[in-house]
DNA sequence: GTGTCAACTTGACACTATGTCAAGTGACGT
DNA sequence: ACGTCACTTGACATAGTGTCAAGTTGACAC
């Protein structure tokens, strides 16, 4: 699955996912980073400038690793909207747990780092171009409720389809994947779709 | 509204909540805290031990001075559990403005600092107590949608009115809060009713 | 007046984590 | 032999929290 270059800079990359899915996204430093790739802590600023960046990296390295695109194959070739929507909260909803060590570390800088900030909100952004592509869908077979403009279905699918909703459901209220991903579309389904 | 009690403590959790108000909750110091107080940074260690207690006495502050009670009057008092679950939303819902600098800070302290942690999960064990009345009332009336249990309704409509969600779609999307309340009532209903 | 107590001030310091800077080492290619 | 690249070592700046010790000030008691 993943090319392992096994330069530095890759192992680098790995040693950060590692902890941060161990970690559950919290606490770790550049210097665990460092310890765990074996180098000293300032060899890490020798290829990132700063630990925002390093974060970024990490997340573009988890697309590559996990064939982002592929995932979106079902979602695209849906034939109907109702289809399309489950798809896509299916791609995404499964994606989230690879991604949640990093996502969590990101959304902690946020507040803080306007680097950090400017990254998450990019790749928050297709995300969103993703809940608008299937309430369009959804929209050009006539079955959007009413009660919701497509600009406000965009964003109350995105909210619902956020990290932290998943955070919340499977991790503090322990559901599992499966059922996560089940209720996340019948409620999409219930809310979205003209009755 | 406030018995302004103007003791040099009451003063410190005024301050803290403007600020946090001004602030968006990110980025707000000891120091700060203090200078606006007009005393020394010191001088807040004699009357809180540390910033997450500092910002949890803030919290318990902003509910004495705003009739947490009171508020959830409407919902108690509803005659129906649709009723009752529309009056939460609109209760709950109306509060999150209010307290959402102290609990965007404290949300922020959850991932290092226990006490913090502790605090908050304390805070939110009470609204999911306040989701698990209106979902027990819908059941009550028999009007509990089937495809859910009533522990994962209570989840679920734990997570929909989180203060998260309404930064998302009121901060991030620019909602009105009016309409923030109304798509959450029709969220819950038509997602929690059966039909 | 004198004593004392509480609230507050001033200033120094420890700690943690990020990020910077400068000088040095060791392997590898030419 | 020479340079260069990837890395090391160690010192240092900075920000913010929290701690410690030694004052100051004002009110109240006697």
């Amino acid at each position: 699955m993943a090319t392992e270059k096994n330069t530095t800079r890759d192992r680098i990359l790995e040693a950060t996912l590692n902890l941060l899915q161990a970690g559950g996204g919290g606490g770790v430093r550049m210097s665990d980073i460092a310890s765990t790739v074996g180098i000293s802590r300032q060899a890490l600023y020798l290829h990132f400038p700063n630990r925002a960046d390093l974060l970024v990296a990490a997340s573009r390295h988890v697309d590559d690793k996990n064939d982002i695109e592929g995932r979106l194959v079902p979602s695209r070739t849906a034939k109907t909207g109702r289809e399309r929507l489950a798809a896509w909260i299916g791609a995404f909803g499964n994606y989230i747990p690879i991604i949640h060590g990093v996502a969590k570390a990101l959304l902690a800088m946020k507040d803080t780092d306007t680097a950090a900030m400017t990254a998450w909100n990019d790749r928050m952004q297709a995300v969103r171009q993703g809940c608008a592509a299937a309430v369009d869908a959804l929209e050009a077979d006539g079955d959007l409720f009413d009660g919701l403009t497509s600009e406000e279905a965009t964003d109350w699918l995105w909210m619902l389809v956020s990290v932290r909703n998943w955070e919340h459901l499977c991790r503090e209220c322990g559901w599992s994947q499966a059922r996560y991903i089940e209720v996340m579309q019948q409620t999409a389904a219930r809310t979205l779709i003209a009755r």
